[in-house]
DNA sequence: AGATTAGTATACAGATCTGTATCCTTTATG
DNA sequence: CATAAAGGATACAGATCTGTATACTAATCT
């Protein structure tokens, strides 16, 4: 049995303390703001260790987010899937979801959003990680709007998606969490007026 | 007549060459990734000059900024008011300006979404700045919508201007300036719902 | 014209950044 | 036990960062 098994409980590994301090770390003060050195000191683990397990400062980045992406929409997800049943419900559970998240003390926004607010270089990895990031969350959204069965999902789901962006952004700027109430305001309008009364 | 007497015309400044080549720089690259030195090749001015001027990078940061506000504020409000005649064509006009501004390659999201990306620290100067865009901005659609005659003007100038946010930084990390076209289509919804049929 | 200001050019100090090297210790495994 | 791998501690190289100092030049005001 290898010993890099991995196991439920188990304490993690040096590479997995890296990861989740560089999360931790470039979502609170930003990518370009925080050293090896800052990640090297919070995560207890010596700059050698590290850079025997990424080539570069840019390879944990791309790992981090990669990382960060999973464990966020596996929560939110999960998050929603529990608050709500039927589809309607679920897509404004989004918001309320959204609203303890923004309530956290640990809310720095969205991670990708500032990441690519920092690197505007197109068709970069980073890049790609972020949009494929925001890609997926509107297809959770399109999924409930057809199991909805909104009279033009694509439509409605990109609306939704929109609102949320704009939640986010807005709960960070002007530091207002109940930008998702706003925002849940306006997605019951929206929903409303695609709902088709048939299904369901 | 004094010499530092600003009239029309006049080649700008070194103060202003050093503004708006920091405003470039940093909207395009970011803050932390934007060097003195950077702005000083770019901007054709020394480095004594530059801190004859400004007493540190972060003085200069605000002061760009805060150039940058009233540069866009300007150009946006003026578009918008020259696009459309009444309040309601208005509000809508404003997602139409948003895609030519979306549009364009030097396009990098807004300044000031990005800025308080790498600038978490609360109550600094720098959040103060990018607090109160965000503010006159979402003041700017509320008097439309009052003179609209919106039954909640408040309620619809936030939900407008939370679909505005969504656009910027799905336009900005999707690099799909059609973001614009959504929001609109959202926007015309939410205002259609709100039109109270006794004004105009 | 004379004096002051504004600006150029450039070097430099001190801190910080990424990444590497050296030496030693712990830990795990056959 | 013995050997190899993983990690800790630390120094260092080279680049880049903010900010300052020095010496010279061009413009401007009285």
């Amino acid at each position: 049995m290898s010993s890099k098994m991995k196991q439920k409980g188990a304490r993690p590994s040096k590479r997995e303390q890296l990861i989740q301090t560089a999360v931790n770390l470039f979502g609170q003060y930003g990518i370009h703001a925080t050293g090896i050195d800052t990640i090297v000191e919070h995560s207890g683990v010596t700059k050698k260790t590290l850079y025997a397990h990424f080539r570069s400062k840019e390879e944990l980045v791309l790992t981090a987010l990669r990382h960060y992406d999973g464990q966020f929409r596996n929560s939110f997800m999960r998050q929603v899937e529990t608050k709500a049943r039927n589809p309607k419900t679920r897509l404004l559970a989004i918001f309320d979801v959204a609203e303890t998240w923004f309530s956290q003390q640990s809310f720095y926004g969205c991670m990708f959003i500032n990441a690519v607010g920092e690197h505007s270089t197109p068709d970069t990895s980073l890049r790609y990680v972020c949009r494929d990031f925001k890609r997926m969350m509107t297809e959770f959204i399109l999924k409930l709007c057809i199991q909805m069965g909104a009279r033009n999902p694509q439509h409605l789901a990109e609306e939704l998606a929109l609102l949320l962006e704009g939640a986010i952004v807005t709960a960070q700027v002007s530091q207002k969490p109940d930008a998702a109430k706003i925002a849940k305001r306006a997605a019951a309008v929206l929903i409303e007026k695609q709902r088709s009364h048939e299904a369901f």
